[in-house]
DNA sequence: TTACTTGCAAACGGTTTGCATCGAG
DNA sequence: CTCGATGCAAACCGTTTGCAAGTAA
């Protein structure tokens, strides 16, 4: 298996502000979200930037990507080195990280069984936290 | 629960040419490609008129639809009526609808736990087939 | 005839890029 | 000093919308 080569990266103000926002939340929230709250504290960085490092750090599994129903993208620190899969409250956004052996053994089944190779799987439940419901 | 009140639609032509093309095959397929085919087959019909009716189609669940990672939508006519997940080659599109009994368990075993309502759930295996594999 | 549908083109919204400038190493 | 990173604005690209003309019922 080919490991691809990452450039080395510089650590900027930046980077370092991007980094300690995604650290201090455990929510996913858009790059347009994270520009703005970083605005808002008084980090001065751009729209491109924050996108650049988003797209940095997915490179190296440091934050996990879903996308919404409308196709935007939402980021999120990655907990874990872990493989694990996602509880995410439709209205404020919350995440429960989920560890499922089951549906991992599920996959690896369909693995085994479809002929297919390089499988790779996601799994998102989503919902209304238990907060939102009875607010 | 509520149930939406969908307005009635029109046959016409170009509606018959998507679902006839939708009904034609199994793979998923983009706004785009579809529109494409449909112009090389001779149809004449707009780009937003396919973004129209996959709309309306996708309201109706007579479609599925997924997002590539890109965030491109992905549609494709729905097998069954009922709940399904789907096996998803990355390099030829081909799809196969899988049961999956044990996620569904995971699934409402993590919905009454969680204390969350009105759970849903995807999950989406993805490899390379292996016609595409092997070819 | 009525009002839903079409098709064009323009608008939209999220994301990426070109390029001059900045600054970490 | 060098070369990667930044920031702005413009480009991109998939998708949606406004509106005049077409057409199913």
């Amino acid at each position: 298996m080919a490991k691809e080569t990452l450039p080395p990266l510089r650590m900027t103000r930046q980077r370092r502000a991007v980094q300690e926002a995604l650290a201090s939340t455990s929510t996913f929230c858009s790059a347009q979200d994270l520009h703005a709250s970083l605005r808002t504290e008084g980090t001065t960085i751009s729209l491109a930037t924050v996108y650049n490092q988003l797209r940095q750090m997915a490179e190296r599994h440091e934050v996990d990507l879903i996308r919404t129903e409308a196709g935007e993208a939402l980021w999120r620190r990655c907990g874990a080195g872990s493989h694990h899969h996602h509880l995410v409250c439709r209205s404020c956004g919350q995440v429960e990280e989920l560890k499922a052996p089951v549906v991992e053994q599920w996959a690896s089944d369909v693995a085994r069984g479809s002929g297919y190779s390089e499988l790779s799987h996601s799994v998102e439940i989503t919902g209304i936290c238990p907060r939102c419901t009875h607010g």
